[in-house]
DNA sequence: GGTTAATTCGGTATAATTACCGATTTTAGG
DNA sequence: CCTAAAATCGGTAATTATACCGAATTAACC
């Protein structure tokens, strides 16, 4: 029987360790490659990819989503599953969108990991049950934001680095030459966006979602 | 050769995996117990304790520094290295006077995590250079602060935490029933002690420092 | 019981953010 | 080339947060 392969990604040397254990221990899957950072996994895949990719979304040079849809695109072969902490639901709209296949809290208990793995093997989705539920409660309590998508842009993401980092709006105007206004903007946008209505929630919400840090 | 014993904690299953299976693999030293809360820990100290606890400091209910305290009053035997994701050098001042032997990063390289291991148990303390260079650069840059305590008050994490939630100063006034002076001056006493100069940048800095979360 | 730390509250002033109303220009993608 | 999204900028008002002066009460600890 053909193996199903699969490969790992995580800034965590533990995590990779465990992972790798976890799915060795399985008859029927075998890990291919450990990619500790965004860079290695891509010049890797130039060479050889696996079937299955366990992505970790928080990354400390690049997205995790980003990565996500440049891998979708790059290869749509590898069905790719995200390990996370968030438990904000929402986030995994922009996910699947991306071509995430499957959604799985690194908190898991481990056979829901294996699970994972061979469902989205077979070709199915598979969201973390704590998620889903969170995802239907979260659409019944905000309807009116139901259709807005959470993708920040790249002005806002920097932006958002720079309130992170203690500054006020002022500066971060000069910082980037632009008005206050223009920053104020933004500001409010990453309020909405994030459906928050101060800078405290905006920085709790964006490190929840791994927008941060 | 009298093996050392290592107890795990840690809320994830996948780092406590990688824990014991690196620890195994060495000749000198065995993994006692793997526990997933702090409560559990306690109540199976009762029982049983282990020469070295790997503690990692994110932890969902009880905070790890509380830990640390309560243990090592307890269980002075026990020699505690904590796991941590932080890069903020100052929170470790806390942590030593709390009984902590060894620092380091779960990032690390595995064999710092044995290395550690075996110098904290020869009564050595171990701190992991990333985090010992950051803590002499920040000693230099921060004189005026240096002799201010960083453990927050049980007033000070109440209102930390409101202040996460979104919460404005008198919305926290209300849920507490204080006047909205007193949640300023906490609130400015939390500004104080992690040196930030607004709430998104506490915010910030308190998840960095595993206050929050 | 005495000392220290924590918690509580007041006033005033300034700085910063947020909420509204708006608009034009630039960029990216099909 | 065209269209939609993104990025830019303005003014005003209200709300909030922060900086300063201070001090009294309560709780915890030796």
């Amino acid at each position: 029987m053909q193996k199903i392969l699969v490969s790992l990604l995580d800034d965590h040397p533990l995590i990779l360790s465990g992972l790798q254990q976890l799915i060795e221990q399985e008859e029927d899957m075998d890990v291919l490659e450990l990619h500790h950072s965004g860079q290695e996994l891509l010049k890797a895949f130039e060479n050889n990819y696996p079937d299955i990719l366990l992505l970790d979304i928080h990354l400390p040079e690049i997205q995790g989503d980003e990565l996500a849809l440049i891998l979708s695109k790059k290869y749509p072969q590898v069905k790719i599953i995200v390990l996370s902490n968030l438990d904000y639901p929402y986030y995994i709209k922009n996910l699947l969108q991306s071509g995430i296949k499957g959604y799985i809290l690194k908190s898991s208990k481990k056979y829901k990991i294996i699970d994972a793995i061979r469902a989205v093997h077979r070709g199915e989705q598979y969201i973390d049950d704590a998620i889903a539920d969170k995802a239907n409660e979260y659409k019944r309590a905000l309807k009116h934001n139901q259709n807005q998508p959470l993708l920040l842009t790249k002005r806002e993401k920097e932006i958002l680095h720079l309130i992170a980092k203690d500054y006020t709006s002022l500066e971060i105007a000069d910082e980037l030459y632009l008005s206050k206004r223009t920053v104020d903007t933004h500001r409010n946008n990453l309020l909405l966006k994030l459906d928050v209505k101060n800078s405290a929630g905006l920085i709790k919400k964006a490190i929840d979602l791994g927008l941060l840090k």
